[in-house]
DNA sequence: AATTATCCTACTTTTAAAGTGGGAATATTA
DNA sequence: TAATATTCCCACTTTAAAAGTAGGATAATT
């Protein structure tokens, strides 16, 4: 019962975006580089990211990604939706029942719906927007990227 | 994000026992024909159950297993606690944070931690009293197991 | 004594997760 | 136009965990 590595990255990547949001294109290395992981593994997580159509990209010197729309249209839920591969808690948490020939008169496959819709019903109604308030709460502002990043400008 | 077999499994193999309470000790061979699963597989699971206490065995002929208290002392989430490798969403869904050195800034773990106590405490006000009750009204009250597995019988 | 069961440990197989590698395509810069 | 910086795409490798097996020791019943 773990997310994988794969979900976990693609929110932290994604709201690194939103963090950077008004920063125009950033690089796969620069995310790599920031959130300590595998520019190569990152690539992977950007591909999934940018066919569900929730990035951007630009090829080339200065190229990069960015969200396609502002943070605040972005849930949790579709993100993981975006970059895991089994986003069930098990094969009948569907309200169809999957392929379980045991589907009708088992009472688990209604326990495992039941821990889907509300694991779903939350993570779809928590956006980047919400996140980023969170995080603002327990840090306060932080502001200091260009520090870190000089190369990135802020355009507006 | 799925709960393992053992898990799933589990929880079937407790409802089942549960629905035959009042019968007695019930062997991991019966289980396993009712419930479609493999014995062997389904020995490994009970081992589990057993060190965590959730039942209790006896050996030798016309021994098995029993729930060691009535269907309205489990919770699912005790069950799946027992049985599941990993409890938890992330590494970093623990209130302590676990080993991740970014816990403290990383707001994306506080997502973890919601949906981390979100299911359990879904899970663990589920007794399987709940279940065999929504089990009746799903199918009406079915009592022919002894038609089934005539050598067991019901005590009272 | 024979049978029916759990108990226990180790092993095998299968599957998915996690991560790498390298070259093609495209945009920018010098 | 050449060099450089990036995404894009596909295939591959490695690692870890899930899923399931095998077999003999132990204990209770008949």
């Amino acid at each position: 019962m773990r997310v994988s590595t794969k979900g976990r990255y693609a929110l932290r990547v994604m709201l690194y975006l939103a963090e950077h949001y008004t920063f125009g294109y950033i690089s796969v290395k620069d995310i790599a580089k920031e959130e300590d992981l595998s520019p190569k593994y990152v690539e992977q997580i950007m591909c999934k990211l940018t066919k569900a159509s929730l990035i951007m990209a630009v090829r080339g010197a200065h190229g990069g990604y960015r969200l396609t729309n502002s943070p605040s249209h972005y849930s949790v839920g579709q993100i993981i939706k975006a970059t895991e591969s089994y986003t069930e808690f098990a094969p009948c948490a569907n309200s169809d029942g999957g392929t379980c020939p045991r589907y009708k008169k088992c009472i688990s496959a209604d326990v495992w719906q039941l821990v889907q819709s509300t694991v779903e019903e939350l993570l779809n109604n928590l956006t980047l927007t919400d996140l980023l308030r969170m995080q603002q709460n327990k840090l306060g502002t932080p502001s200091l990227y260009l520090t870190y990043l000089p190369h990135l400008k802020k355009i507006d």
